[in-house]
DNA sequence: GATTTTTGTAAAATATACTTGACATTATTC
DNA sequence: GAATAATGTCAAGTATATTTTACAAAAATC
């Protein structure tokens, strides 16, 4: 199931993947995969994204 | 650092590490590395000990 | 206080998150 | 509509999350 929130969360920063990757200290292929769902990241990352964005983990990865 | 959160929430449950462990589909020395802080999980794995403890993520994994 | 349960911890092995590089496709912008 | 930026995706490699086995220490139970 793809993460829809993170990617509208994203589009609210006007962040590309490869931006949002490197404020994250990942690849943009880690983003990428994350969005489209097939994807199982660790907390820190999760955790990085969030800040990135001004988001909190359950507004971003809780179900 | 330690997760005392984690620690707390799951002494509320009355459950043992391993009792954990198992509800979650992990081994016990995997609980055992959360709580002591070290460790870096995965999100599916935070999601599963939350809800097998009835928080959420903002609640034991939210800093 | 002996027994059992729970927890801390460590080393070696396995599974998988993440990277790098690369190319194709789709959207933007001029 | 050509040029550029953004995204999807794949294969091979590296880093690290997690398991297994095992033993010792601490806490709980009798």
């Amino acid at each position: 199931m793809k993460n829809l929130r993170l990617k509208a969360a994203r589009a609210g920063k006007d962040l590309s993947q490869d931006q949002l990757a490197t404020l994250c200290g990942v690849s943009r292929q880690t983003i990428s995969a994350i969005e489209k769902g097939d994807y199982n990241p660790t907390i820190n990352l999760c955790i990085a994204i969030c800040k990135a964005l001004d988001k909190t983990l359950d507004e971003l990865f809780w179900e």
